[in-house]
DNA sequence: TTGACAGCAGAACGAACGTTCTTTATAGTT
DNA sequence: AACTATAAAGAACGTTCGTTCTGCTGTCAA
């Protein structure tokens, strides 16, 4: 999108989609473009979605794509070099929770007490995003219900029975008597620093 | 909204919207649904938006409210040495985001590269949310600029002067001549575990 | 056994919608 | 002065949408 015009009507629908988190239709588009003509409005659409800001849904319904959501990188001039430690990424509000969850419903968190897998890199008070689900791979990272209580631990298989390994040598593997039941698959970790 | 059957539609809608980002015509949301009758499609969408799961543009367009997004969160944790018995997980609800951001415009996103910080249980390709700002205090995770690089470090004191303390015994503490520019603290963290 | 209601299906309809085509105005270029 | 591209307006049209109303079926209590 080379154009000055078309990215001035970017910024409109970006505010408008802010406040109603959805795209109207070609009429109101004309509004809150300030023009009085739908084609012109779905000439604007096509190249925005040509520069994939938007896209359309098989029903024929704009929605916006991830690109639509970035917003301009760091307003400090800071420098031309490449960052080699670390690469930015541009976010806003929404994307995390896109980023971790692909079905909210079978999707759960829950907060992880203790230092048993501390190895890879959970700690004590981080939230697990746990996907529920019966069944999971060897070398994953499963909530499961062992003898009636949740446990976060990885995945493994000894003597053709599965058991659950620890990320911290202080702790023991366990190796389920009865029915080793699992609750979920670990597919995202979140972490708060406090103030 | 007392009833299962609504909470169901909404998982399927949730799910939907996770998808395409938008809600759909009621004929498509009879397919969505698993029923046949517009009519009561509006019906249960009525019922969400006496919820407040949804509710309606000035246009008469359906959109999600926050509660739409929020993730339960589960009573119990998981524990690691000490066991708690499971207990149905409908406790309180909460949104990521809001849980991680505070001030969004000072806020970014930063995928970090490298195990220079593997003590502290970030991990190379995790996401750093970091707030901006020239400050920070002595141990906070620090998203510094030396020599014209990102870097993430604990920030700490060393003979009067600032130094920048890697969490790998294998990193050297960095020891800024010049002057050392601060980007923004860490505040939080995501990982997203690959499927 | 009746009747009341919840849960859905289906039709009917006017309004709104997206699309395409034609036309106009302005600005810049040759 | 003639040409061209850009930006927009406007009309015309077939489709789709949301709404409402009416009808059907099963359940459960009276």
């Amino acid at each position: 999108m080379t154009d000055h015009k078309d990215t001035e009507y970017l910024y409109k629908l970006q505010d408008y989609y802010a406040d109603w988190k959805s795209i109207p239709s070609y009429a109101r588009l004309c509004e809150v473009f300030g023009i009085a003509s739908k084609s012109w409005v779905k000439a604007i659409l096509t190249r925005l979605a040509d520069a994939e800001f938007i896209e359309r849904t098989p029903d024929g319904a704009w929605i916006p794509t991830r690109q639509f959501f970035a917003r301009p990188l760091a307003e400090s001039s800071v420098q031309a070099g490449m960052p080699v430690s670390v690469t930015a990424t541009q976010g806003d509000f929404f994307v995390i929770d896109e980023m971790l969850i692909d079905t909210p419903s079978k999707t759960t968190l829950i907060t992880v007490k203790g230092e048993s897998m501390i190895d890879a890199g959970i700690h004590d008070g981080d939230v697990a995003v746990v996907e529920k689900r019966m069944t999971a791979n060897i070398g994953d990272i499963v909530v499961a219900i062992v003898d009636d209580d949740f446990t976060l631990k990885t995945l493994d298989r000894e003597n053709g029975a599965f058991i659950l390994r620890p990320a911290n040598p202080a702790f023991p593997v366990i190796r389920p008597q009865g029915t080793l039941e699992i609750y979920g698959v670990l597919i995202g970790l979140i972490r708060k620093y406090k103030r």
